[in-house]
DNA sequence: AGATGTTTCGAACGACCGTTCTAATGGAAA
DNA sequence: TTTCCATTAGAACGGTCGTTCGAAACATCT
């Protein structure tokens, strides 16, 4: 503890305790991205500081600067961080659907589940438990206007929008690119509205009354049929372009 | 202009210009409202600082408490005033669509577009001039975590998503209310992803090569259609409970 | 002209922001 | 032991925040 003298010298008074020995020192790191994975998913990226962030991470404000740097580049960890295992499930789970299925080609509805499934899953999980859930954080930080994080948006989810959009021109050859594109950022969009807490699901009974089905893996099919449905429909409005290459 | 002296009193120097007359005076309260809406898509409700919206009206930082009292009051302020009309759009639209099938009903297409049409077509009347459309705030403001303004989102959309939920139902009186309920809560959410400007339009054309149709009507159709068909679709999977009221 | 109420302004207040700095601590290496 | 490095804490810095306040200017009425 310190004090602040007249002349602007400081005067150290009493040391302070450091390295509580119920929170491992070298774990401050991890402490910080779990502690502001729940910070920002409830007050999004302006509303947290990087003071409340110390508090709630139990160390101080300094420690926060010197693992990350700065407070954008802490963000972005954390969104890197967390949304990097999920696409590659994503990823992993579109190409086991392909091979499961081979010689012939998997359903609409079997890849669409699996570019959901993997954030759906660690949602319903992390909900579950008392904590916030990773997919929630990531919608939030995705509705979030926070400058310069857009780039990093599109990096890491290019690469799998890009192979989704491979598999589904295959998999429906009579819609146009085009169409396409705007069909799974459909998809993307209705799976981020689910994680992101738009839909009260206090008095949802999905399941087939008389099923075994849980109510959670019926939203998700829920989600599945409505998405894959949709982009069939929607997209067999508009006949393809002929000269647009495939 | 004032300046301030070394023992803190203020001296008066000189009388400052007021009442700018290619700005009327009695329209603050209005620039302020538009400058916000503005700022406030661009930056989010915890981004838009008082100083930067009050700047950007040209006019004081006083005029803004003056006329709405906070900074949340303003904010809930301009989401009212911009979310009413599009609201009171779709509930008559909606009821003209009755009329005119009646004594038979509406389409579920015809319905669903007249819910998404007002807010789809401000957002394309906006993008196409320079500003910034309204029901790109609105969208924002719904992403938006700010305290307090939970309650006048549902206060405001409930009785529009009520009276939806009715004719819906007996549109589709086979599906259950709760799987309705979720199904309607996806089309409010395709349209906020559209208009939230997370749809890349520079390279998107929809229409038919051939037809005379725009763009706009295109995308338009689209969402109607994948929100339709994903409707049905994903409600038929689910038998309706007997026991449930309708 | 004078009085009254509304509107606007600049300034100031206290609080909090992200960041930086210095000092202290613990552990490992010499 | 001494030195060095990684890690942490607290204080401080400059700035911005939302809000408040008193005075000035306008609009209206008498």
């Amino acid at each position: 503890m310190t004090r602040q003298s007249p002349s602007g010298i400081q005067e150290w008074v009493q040391p302070a305790i450091r390295f509580d020995p119920s929170q491992p020192p070298d774990q401050t790191k991890a402490r910080l991205l779990s502690a502001a994975e729940a910070l920002l998913t409830e007050r999004g990226v302006n509303g947290m500081s990087i003071r409340a962030l110390a508090a709630s991470a139990g160390t101080s404000v300094s420690a926060a600067h010197y693992h990350f740097g700065s407070k954008f580049a802490l963000v972005a960890a954390l969104f890197e961080a967390r949304l990097a295992p999920i696409n590659a499930a994503r990823l992993a789970g579109l190409e086991a659907r392909i091979e499961e299925a081979a010689p012939g080609r998997p359903s609409l509805e079997a890849v669409l589940e699996a570019f959901v499934r993997p954030s759906f899953e660690a949602w319903r999980a992390g909900e579950a438990m008392g904590r916030t859930a990773t997919p929630h954080l990531l919608a939030q930080l995705h509705a979030d206007r926070c400058p310069g994080l857009e780039d990093l948006k599109t990096r890491l989810f290019e690469p799998v929008f890009g192979r989704y959009l491979e598999v589904v021109a295959d998999i429906l050859p009579e819609q146009s690119l085009s169409a396409l594109r705007v069909g799974l950022a459909y998809v993307s969009g209705l799976l981020l509205h689910t994680v992101g807490g738009h839909i009260d699901l206090s008095v949802q009974r999905l399941g087939k009354p008389g099923s075994l089905e849980n109510t959670d893996e019926a939203l998700l099919r829920y989600l599945v049929t409505f998405a894959a449905s949709g982009l069939r429909s929607a997209g067999a409005l508009i006949s393809h372009e002929e000269g647009e290459a495939r």
